[in-house]
DNA sequence: TAGATTGTTAATCGATTAACAATC
DNA sequence: TAGATTGTTAATCGATTAACAATC
């Protein structure tokens, strides 16, 4: 993995995924495990990105492609692994043990990039104590506690809009250095602290927008 | 609402959203409900947009400020649903009776908004028949008729990623015109029909990059 | 050699933001 | 009038893509 010389855009690792995830799918079939190298023209039919897009992002980190040859399938895959963090198990917690925070507890594609849900938080005595996919559910008080205990980094946020800045705090307080917030509020938080919003009503409303005209 | 001039970006439509999330916010408190107006500068510190984006953004769409004064908050909140399309309800079908279609069939957010799920489908034998929050589970043989009959055009889909592609051309069959799909695959789709892609994996790996370097 | 495809430059396109006249 | 704030222009910034020399 080459040292990048200029800062990479975050829609570029964005789609460093989208490559990755394309050449782990090509394992699934006879024809794919067969291929030996792949084009970026070939990348783009199946990812819907432009060929010069999909070459650019990849040179941000190496030259990886041979000319006039292609990129060599199994190579690129372990870089794009390395580059994106994957080859390392990364403990994760929930805050919310409601029905999101239940849906990713169970959700196999979070285990399977390496990402471990240690634990999850709710302040709700009917729920602590129980489990979803065999993972604990903990008092919210104790949260900060076991952020340290698992030198947990990556916080998944799925509590209701009006409670997610406090956890949010909460959590950094613990060490939590990047939140995967599902609340729909924009949060303020502490310099070195990385923040991805996921928000349902908001895409939804990006599509009645185009509905409506 | 006044025609726009020039075609708007889809990150405007975005932020409209936040804009108007938080002018609704403003009704919870007795100090946002006696605010006559609001400035640019108090919405990009609220939403983290900066104020010149702000005002830009709403110019798309109209005069909606007056000068030196500010905005009014219950007219722009007005004009920010009619833009959005949430002056009307909107039936919506979910197509996945796993977690992630139970969450989201029991996520008040979207009836709130007027999002109306009026039905969910799934393959397995043992769901169908069931109800999520009183919502009925049919058979994916039966959601072209569906969609149809309850003139639906927006369809969620939260399928496993091996089946999206046939179930999204599906519901396209139906009359489907949007899809928010969680499913972690390039959908390719006929033009006319927009698509919305929301993916955890790929987020999560936007954070570990970051902690990674 | 001819065809294919990379890596990279330069051109294009689009989005953000600073600045300021207009005006309440 | 003085202060505040919009609406809009122009400058800046950044991302996408076409084009092509390099080279397998």
């Amino acid at each position: 993995m080459k040292q990048k010389r200029f800062k990479t855009p975050l829609v570029t690792i964005n789609r460093l995924s989208i490559y990755y995830r394309y050449l782990e799918s090509l394992k699934e079939t006879e024809e794919g495990r067969n291929l030996e190298t792949i084009s970026s023209r070939k990348i783009s039919i199946a990812t819907g990105v432009n060929p010069a897009q999909v070459r650019k992002d990849l040179a941000y980190f190496g030259e990886f492609g041979k000319r006039g040859i292609g990129y060599p399938v199994i190579d690129l895959g372990k870089e794009l692994r390395n580059i994106l963090g994957l080859n390392k198990e990364w403990p994760v917690v929930i805050a919310g043990a409601g029905n999101l925070g239940k849906a990713l507890a169970y959700y196999p594609g979070l285990e399977k990039r390496g990402f471990l849900v240690k634990g999850i938080f709710d302040n709700d005595p009917k729920k602590i104590g129980k489990r979803f996919n065999n993972i604990f559910i903990y008092s919210v008080e104790d949260m900060e506690k076991y952020i340290c205990e698992w030198n947990t980094r990556i916080g998944i946020l799925t509590v209701p809009a009006n409670f997610a800045q406090n956890i949010a705090d909460k959590m950094i307080l613990g060490g939590i250095k990047s939140i995967l917030n599902f609340a729909p509020v924009y949060l303020k938080l502490s310099h070195g602290v990385r923040i991805q919003n996921i928000d349902v009503s908001i895409e939804l409303e990006g599509l009645t927008y185009y509905l409506n005209s």
